[in-house]
RNA sequence: UGACCCAUGGUGUAAUUGGCAACACAACGGUUUUUGGUAUCGUUAUUCUAGGUUCGAGUCCUAGUGGGUCAACCA
């Protein structure tokens, strides 16, 4: 434990140990603050991990806040699904789930006390005319006709637009920052619209609703939120944010930026991750191959091994494009301490193991070989048993360990055996391979001294059930599917992502997996029981493969 | 033709804040192994370029180059 290597602090960590030894901050308070308007994907998860794991780490607190500002994209089915997310990740929020419609009585407060201080005025422009004054980021922009209307006029106006007095669009709230600012953001950003739209919460209450800009840091203020994270994006923002901190004269919060986590072969585009719902191109949100929280469950990615590749991650203000390796070798690492081992034979070919002369025999299955509290079970062998096709040759090359004629080897957690010969079909194609075994070399008692260089996994015949195997390769055939100009990231969608065997056959152990458990199907992968798996098909997802050294060089 | 952000192996992050460029993943090659898994050892870098400051620069300064972001009544 106190060998522990103090690892160096990100530069987030950095400002939160400054702030708190300074002593601006006693305690630091962060937010994780989705839009409920659809569900999470492997980006919020580094953005959950960042703000709950910040604050735990130095003894604060992390709200989770729903950033509800838009009736029109907003439901209540997203709020259940997100938190649902957050907790399965295993982050505990602080209180309650927290609303920005919370705050629309105090929101228009702020609203109106910046009209009050010649600080916002109505606009009655059109959009076209809103974007017309605006301008383009390297020319300044020109004032609206109606920026130095009478406060009184304004104030007047605004309660009337909360009351309904006028149609969708006809007038906005405008802040009164700087139309000449090179930063768009300042230049008399829009605050406040008249929409008339049902809010998920909120209902037909208003028909005025903040934009982002006057709801996000207010929010964050009424909140007593100390280190508000967001990605690189909103860095044009925090002028913005600042003036109305400044303006209105609430706590300061203070926005960061960080760069947003992009993982090779995986898109977080919410609208493109919908067209390949929509066309059918997947099965859902939660298809296993989806980069959303919830496909990466069901695909029986283990929340710690999401985890931990956001702490592997790291966090810069650099782009970025992780590979997706990395995600893969932390999803083993955990699976590898936790998963139970089974045998499964995916391609089955016949043994016979001639000199076999009981009914049956019963063996001692390791379940972890890392783990020996995670104890055995029993496996049966008999005379006919199932091995995959590709571990026989009858003419193997080199360094084949597997089985071959006039070769031994051994059956996992059994017996060596010693292949005497084979048969074929027609076509030359092997049906059957006949052995004979060694009755001393029993797994954890041999003493027959010979030394097999393979070891195979294999299921007895006769007590074999069937199985499913979904086997998922990447969604995309490039790792930057949205970086081509010019190429829609369809063109790049891998029509080979999903695998289906049909003919896996696992030992009788696997009918008792629950929803939820993985194993690991020795040489094969790690594999998980599919939601819509069933007594009489049993279907299982493959969370990730085993690492294979062999046959990798061509 | 503006403003802002960024630049360290193939990838992602470090570098005691100016002192021998480190860790993880990937790749390749060994060792171990009743999973060709795991474990373990080794190999893989003109720190974008050019100047400058300094005994000393990945780190500070200047210029350049390259990449990214910003113009929704979205968040």
């Amino acid at each position: 434990m106190s060998e522990e290597k103090t690892r160096s602090l990100n530069f987030l960590e950095e400002i939160i140990a400054d702030d708190l030894k300074t002593g601006k901050h006693k305690e630091i308070h962060t937010r994780f603050p989705p839009e409920p308007n659809g569900y999470l994907h492997i980006g919020h998860a580094k953005a959950i991990w960042i703000n709950f794991s910040l604050a735990k780490k130095y003894n604060g607190k992390t709200n989770l806040r729903f950033d509800d500002t838009n009736p029109e994209k907003e439901e209540t089915e997203y709020v259940e699904s997100i938190k649902k997310d957050i907790a399965w990740l295993g982050f505990k929020w602080h209180d309650k789930p927290y609303f920005a419609s919370d705050y629309f009585d105090k929101l228009y407060e702020f609203a109106t006390q910046l009209i009050e201080q010649g600080d916002a005025y109505i606009d009655e422009s059109t959009v076209e005319q809103i974007a017309e004054q605006k301008g383009v980021p390297t020319k300044p922009g020109t004032n609206s006709p109606y920026r130095d209307r009478p406060i009184a006029e304004s104030l007047d106006l605004f309660k009337k637009m909360k009351e309904g007095a006028f149609e969708d669009g006809s007038m906005v709230l405008r802040a009164k920052v700087d139309m000449t600012a090179p930063n768009m953001h300042l230049r008399d950003p829009i605050i406040y619209r008249i929409k008339r739209s049902r809010h998920h919460r909120t209902g037909d209450d208003w028909c005025i609703y903040p934009m982002y800009d006057f709801a996000h840091g207010q929010s964050d203020s009424i909140e007593n939120i100390t280190h508000s994270m967001c990605s690189l994006e909103f860095i044009h923002h925090r002028p913005l944010y600042n003036w109305f901190i400044e303006k209105l004269g609430i706590f300061p919060s203070r926005q960061i930026e960080f760069a947003r986590m992009n993982v090779a072969y995986m898109i977080t585009s919410k609208r493109r991750l919908l067209k390949l719902v929509e066309q059918g191109l997947v099965t859902g949100w939660d298809d296993p191959r989806m980069p959303t929280i919830s496909g990466m469950r069901r695909r029986g990615y283990p929340p710690e091994a999401i985890i931990n590749f956001c702490e592997k991650t790291g966090i810069a203000k650099r782009d970025n494009l992780v590979e997706i390796e990395l995600l893969e070798s932390c999803v083993r690492d955990h699976l590898n301490s936790t998963a139970t081992r089974a045998m499964v034979v995916t391609d089955p070919l016949k043994v016979v193991i001639t000199n076999f002369d009981k009914d049956k025999e019963i063996i001692s299955g390791i379940n972890n070989p890392e783990d020996e509290s995670a104890g055995r079970h029993d496996v049966i062998l008999r005379k006919e048993i199932y091995i995959e096709k590709g571990d026989f040759m009858i003419d193997p090359p080199k360094k084949y360990f597997r089985m071959a004629p006039d070769k031994d080897v051994r059956l996992k957690n059994g017996f060596i055996l010693h292949c005497d010969g084979y048969t074929t079909d027609d076509k030359g194609e092997v049906t059957e391979v006949q052995c004979s075994y060694y009755p001393n070399s029993k797994s954890g008692e041999d003493v027959s001294g010979i030394k097999a260089k393979g070891t195979l996994h294999w299921v007895s015949i006769q007590d074999a059930v069937p199985v499913t195997l979904r086997n998922y390769d990447k969604l995309f055939t490039d790792p930057a599917p949205m970086s081509h100009e010019g190429k829609e990231f369809m063109e790049f969608f891998n029509h080979d992502s999903l695998e289906e065997n049909k003919t896996a056959l696992a030992e009788p152990y696997i009918s008792t997996a629950k929803l939820g458990d993985s194993f690991q199907f020795m040489r094969k992968g790690y594999y998980t029981l599919d939601p819509t798996s069933t007594d009489e098909n049993i279907v299982f997802n493959r969370t990730v493969g085993l690492k294979s050294s062999w046959g990798k060089k061509r």
